[in-house]
RNA sequence: GUGGCCGUAGUGUAACGGUAACAUGGAAGCCUGUGGAGCUUCAGUCCCGGGUUCAACUCCCGGCGGUCGCCCCA
């Protein structure tokens, strides 16, 4: 009987792990400079704490856990609802701002497509207890820093930027609240239609005002605008976010919507430059959410970057981090009888360096063959003849030079 | 949820209505203390189920999986 791996799955072998674990590094060295303190949450949550924020079609995508008694449970399809659910356990007496980091797994029960699996990983910033601007920008910057630490420049990717109040607050005038969300889901399509096709959509939606508005690219330009309470505020909120962050990376985009979800301000998604593949990372500002899970009302900003995605674009790019997996050395024992006299080497060695010694009674020449195909940088030869003099060979596999080496020496 | 394409040793490929081969990789020998080459040997394959047929890896249907889209994307 043979099983397949689960649909939507990846195996990683050491090589892609090992680049993985690299990413992750680097997230935490970046989150870890702006005091983001790394927290873990359960895999599974009751089901209603992660449906309670979504629609119908997002419930459907959740994975159930069989039932258990009356209890529900599903595996988590993000971070957001549980870090919510820790901050209100704490949230009386934490001191705030609360800055919190997170790495790991998650699961959709999606069609697989390109840069979109059913277990997938994301690395991610949560904020919670400052309304400032300032706290958009500062989870943004952990974005770009985190760019710039895998040496990607701001003419591969780009952060999009914009705030849900300025749509809202204009398309609340056009249509009213009750048209909002269909109105958001057109501008959101926008990229898949063509132009004549959006027209026409906005002319059924009496929409079609905006079209010009989105045609936007400088923040000054709305303010010509005869704008609604609520824009103005999405605009000042926007101005100081774009003043606060690295303006190489991150621009303005009226198009922004990023779903129907929670957001309720500030909105920002990373994109590559040529907008070939899915965003890299996502994010915003959403004011409501504590107080709908039972907290006190409390204002949380927060990204998260999903790997899949950027593994796809670093590969493309060929600036994946540089990993390695072969061993310092390679120890050949080229009789039984030398195998005591090999592991004490190997545990002193092991000290400071990764050893691998022959197990499979080859051959010297077969030993020093695989040594080379795991790319070992140095062989360590042991026989009973040298042994006999306290020393063992060591060669370099790269030079192929070699030197006889006192066994007191390691 | 849905559409297109795809599914043969670990990997990459080939052939064929009569149960399969080549390359590479793996194990081993030539070579009982010196690798990356060569030669030789061994192990290893038709995704699963049903149908058609004397006979199915091959044709048909379904499933599963891969891949790329659509819907959606917290």
């Amino acid at each position: 009987m043979k099983f397949q791996r689960p649909k939507g799955t990846k195996d990683l072998f050491p090589e892609e792990r090992s680049i993985h674990n690299k990413l992750v590094q680097i997230f935490q060295k970046v989150t870890s400079r702006y005091n983001f303190n790394e927290i873990e949450t359960p895999a599974f949550e009751h089901f209603d704490l992660l449906s309670s924020k979504s629609g119908p079609e997002l419930a459907e995508q959740i994975f159930m856990l069989k039932k258990r008694g009356d209890e529900e449970f599903a595996l988590r399809p993000e971070y957001t609802a549980s870090t919510a659910r820790m901050f209100i356990d704490i949230q009386k007496e934490a001191p705030k701002p609360i800055k919190w980091s997170y790495s790991g797994r998650l699961w959709r029960y999606e069609a697989p497509q390109k840069g979109r699996l059913r277990e997938f990983y994301q690395l991610g910033v949560e904020l919670f207890g400052s309304k400032s601007p300032l706290a958009d920008a500062e989870v943004i910057s952990v974005i770009v820093d985190f760019f710039k630490e895998l040496k990607v420049t701001s003419k591969e990717v780009k952060v999009k930027v914009n705030n849900r109040k300025i749509l809202q607050g204009i398309l609340t005038e056009m249509v009213g609240e009750k048209k909002l969300d269909e109105a958001l889901r057109l501008i959101d399509k926008k990229k898949k239609l063509t132009k004549a096709q959006f027209a026409a959509d906005c002319e059924l939606l009496n929409i079609k005002e905006i079209i010009p508005i989105l045609e936007i690219t400088k923040l000054e330009e709305l303010d010509g605008l005869n704008l609604n309470e609520l824009s103005t505020e999405g605009v000042e909120e926007l101005r100081k976010v774009l003043d606060f962050t690295d303006n190489k990376f991150v621009e303005f985009d009226v198009s922004i919507i990023r779903g129907l979800g929670y957001y309720t301000g500030t909105i920002f998604e990373a994109v590559d430059a040529n907008g070939k593949l899915r965003s890299l990372c996502g994010g915003g500002r959403y004011d409501d959410m504590i107080e709908s899970f039972g907290g006190e009302k409390c204002p949380a900003t927060g990204m998260a970057i999903g790997t899949e995605t950027l593994t796809l674009y670093l590969t493309e790019l060929e600036r994946l981090p540089e990993v390695d997996t072969a061993p310092d050395y390679f120890i050949a024992a080229i009789s039984e009888s030398v195998l005591p006299a090999a592991l004490k080497i190997a545990k002193k060695l092991r000290k400071k360096h990764s050893v691998e010694i022959e197990m499979m009674k080859r051959s010297l020449g077969k030993q020093l063959n695989y040594a080379s195909a795991i790319n070992a940088k140095k062989a360590i030869i042991i026989g009973e003849k040298d042994l006999a003099e306290k020393k063992v060979t060591v060669r370099d596999l790269e030079s192929g030079k070699e030197e006889k080496v006192k066994l007191d020496s390691f």
